[in-house]
DNA sequence: TGTACATCAGTGAACGCGCGTTCACTGATGTAC
DNA sequence: TGTACATCAGTGAACGCGCGTTCACTGATGTAC
């Protein structure tokens, strides 16, 4: 062959590592199938080797992308103290790219096919379930409850600290996140 | 004249509310003129008498959008609790065009121009108030930061609400979060 | 009172451009005989 | 060992289409004299 084995493995990571980013930096709308294979280094024709279209494209990086952050969550690694001063952190903020998905994203997601809509509701759930175990009452119908809310606060925060044009008023923002969210996550609160 | 007096006015009303609904409903990016247009009763042409630009038309229909929602929230209307229930209703899920312009939006504001963002967080502030004066201990900066908090949770709550595929869980997302807006606005929580 | 002209909201065709996608082709390698 | 063929990731030009925007024009009205 032509190329060394894993060859075509390896340049289909790159084009879902290069859309991964740019839809989280730009929006998936925004994106397109040029930007995208230029940065891969590649010229569009190549592309259709190894997608069946650009949804398809959407659909195989959201996944990927949610499935990293699954990972990166494990159980074992941060508190949730530490978890939401991370998530609600300047550094994630500024670094939509690499960052949580559903901050960069979750407006399009309700624009996008059923397939892919029904993809990223599994993984939210799986995501959640990583807040609700670092929860005290972890387990309980109310710490589930919990961490749905804690969830969409973080993730609201961060969307509005990027959104405002004043530096002070994002981190301000971020601030009254992590505030609130150990407010929710606190044991007294959750009854 | 050919038209009575305020048809101009009139026309760029319609365009702007057209507008303003279609951003909302289906994302600012993936809107066209063409679509605007032809929903207010008008060819292409006629638009660049009313507006210099789509990025024009983004900035009024946002401002006008905001500024209503500001109105509708007189410090008068509805207390806290009702005012929660109301945003993070089923109703508000399922009518994203006539609803929260930062629910639908807030994730394309960071990639509008400098003015535009500039003018959303401005309207941001003012609408943050709105929650702040509600807050039992209102005029405290720790009220000041709830409120960011609780704006950031129901913003965030109802983008979930609305990406996620799965009737039951959008609404016990909405659920959970009018439940911990509750909890981020009751008096106790707050210090 | 009649006529020539100014006004101006809106028309509709066209502009250049980038979109997502298609497809005939390239060229380096492996395989068959 | 040499040669003909198969494989296939990637090339690059082209497709039709819709984007935001421009502009010469229309036609109904008001104004001037």
């Amino acid at each position: 062959m032509r190329y060394e084995k894993g060859h075509k493995a390896t340049t289909r990571r790159r084009i879902l590592d290069v859309a991964s980013r740019q839809f989280r930096e730009n929006g998936i709308a925004a994106t397109g199938m040029t930007g995208i294979m230029a940065e891969s280094g590649l010229t569009n024709g190549a592309f259709y080797s190894h997608f069946a279209s650009k949804d398809d494209l959407i659909r195989a990086a959201l996944t990927d992308a949610l499935e990293k952050q699954h990972a990166d969550l494990g159980p074992d690694t941060r508190d949730f103290a530490t978890l939401m001063r991370s998530y609600l952190s300047p550094r994630h903020r500024d670094n939509p790219g690499g960052g949580c998905p559903s901050a960069a994203l979750v407006g399009e997601i309700g624009h996008l096919p059923p397939a892919t809509r029904a993809e990223y509701t599994e993984k939210l759930l799986a995501l959640a379930s990583r807040v609700e175990e670092r929860l005290p009452a972890a387990g309980t119908a109310e710490a589930n409850r919990r961490s749905l809310a804690i969830f969409a606060l973080v993730v609201g925060a961060v969307q509005l600290a990027r959104a405002v044009d004043d530096r002070d008023l994002s981190d301000r923002i971020l601030a009254s996140g992590v505030e609130a969210a150990l407010v929710l996550g606190s044991p007294g609160s959750e009854d």
